[in-house]
DNA sequence: TAAGATAGGGAACGACCGTTCTCAACGTCA
DNA sequence: TGACGTTGAGAACGGTCGTTCCCTATCTTA
């Protein structure tokens, strides 16, 4: 090829590398997938890979911020096409359903790279704590709407249900979580609020 | 030292290999840490290391292997000294609080172990699932006894506050949940049974 | 057409991995 | 006492990792 490489060729390279370090990485574990097999999936040389990131450190952190926006905005569709605040709040676990039947399925891309260099990648252990992060708000701005004191019991009831889903490899927490949502809103919307969740 | 090894202090040796193991394995990740590191930590020579577990894999099955019999033993006996039933379930949250709140706490061993290996070890899965298996009958027991239709809510609880602890590095889940258990076992008492959990 | 700049392909590098092997030192028994 | 067997300490091995470098091919510009 000639001298410079075009902006939209630089664009859609960028992505086919990301693309393929996402599938890898959230397949096989990050340590696991060498820059090598990077290289060979992507079909890009090694070092336009380098010149896209610095280090393989920095190609984590950018499929893991990549997967996040993709992640919540598919979430975010899907449940606000709901209406009503409590059929919206447990829309989320609907939309977690369809991810756990999903083939390749295997947890939490955040929690399992948190695993795996949470405790040696500062940027890392940053990332998947923003993502969490937004997670958690984003619920907040929904179970506000339904009238529950607080998001917790369903950030906790998603959470719970993407960890056992992606380790038994079965879709039902997802609906074992939906119930226990539902009477988590209908506690809240009848009666109680002493034992608040 | 002489010629063979007695038993008593093979047994000693053994244990302090998993110690080391554990520690280490917790802290940073499995495949972040060497075997010879591992016997640095332990102070056995790497020959008797390999004597006792013929490939990294091995060790890393008896150390989720004995953790999980340390760590249930613990929550059981904990949780069982509370003598009324919703009372006792609501203990497996106090006791969670106390974990998290311990220095080096980073979430579930299991799930990082199944995040970075769940994929490329047949037995470090079969292990994984094991342990939240035995963690999901356990708990069933007791929620059978509390009177709600199952377990799961409850578990997806707890689950989901070890992973969100391990993340943000609060204790403070543990508490959101067992507001939520708390939620579902005062519904369940009263009154529906209709969308129960 | 000739000179220059930049790309791709892949070899090369140093470090470290899990695992095996060598070898001297020591205690036991004939 | 001397041959034997087992140990501890760590060097060594083959392989793989992340990263860098070399070299040729190609296109642009004068």
């Amino acid at each position: 090829m000639p001298v410079p490489i075009s902006e939209e060729q630089s664009r859609q390279d960028r992505a086919a590398l990301l693309d393929a370090a996402e599938e890898l990485f959230y397949a096989r574990g990050i340590q696991a997938v060498g820059m090598d097999e990077v290289r060979t999936a992507s079909g890009l040389p090694l070092k336009r890979i380098y010149r896209f990131f610095a280090a393989k450190e920095d190609l984590v952190v950018a499929v893991l911020r990549r997967r996040d926006e993709r992640w919540r905005g598919a979430l975010t569709a899907h449940v606000e096409r709901v209406a009503e605040p409590g059929e919206r709040v447990l829309a989320l676990f609907d939309w977690l359903a369809g991810w756990f039947g999903q083939p390749g399925f295997r947890g939490c891309a955040w929690v399992n790279a948190h695993g795996e260099l949470g405790s040696s990648s500062e940027a890392v252990l940053a990332e998947v704590r923003s993502h969490k992060r937004a997670f958690h708000d984003r619920i907040a701005v929904w179970t506000r709407a339904a009238g529950l004191p607080g998001p917790d019991g369903i950030v906790l009831l998603a959470e719970g249900a993407i960890v056992t889903a992606g380790i038994t490899g079965d879709p039902a927490p997802a609906h074992r979580a939906r119930e226990a949502a539902a009477v988590l809103l209908a506690a809240h919307r009848d009666g109680g609020g002493a034992t608040a969740a």
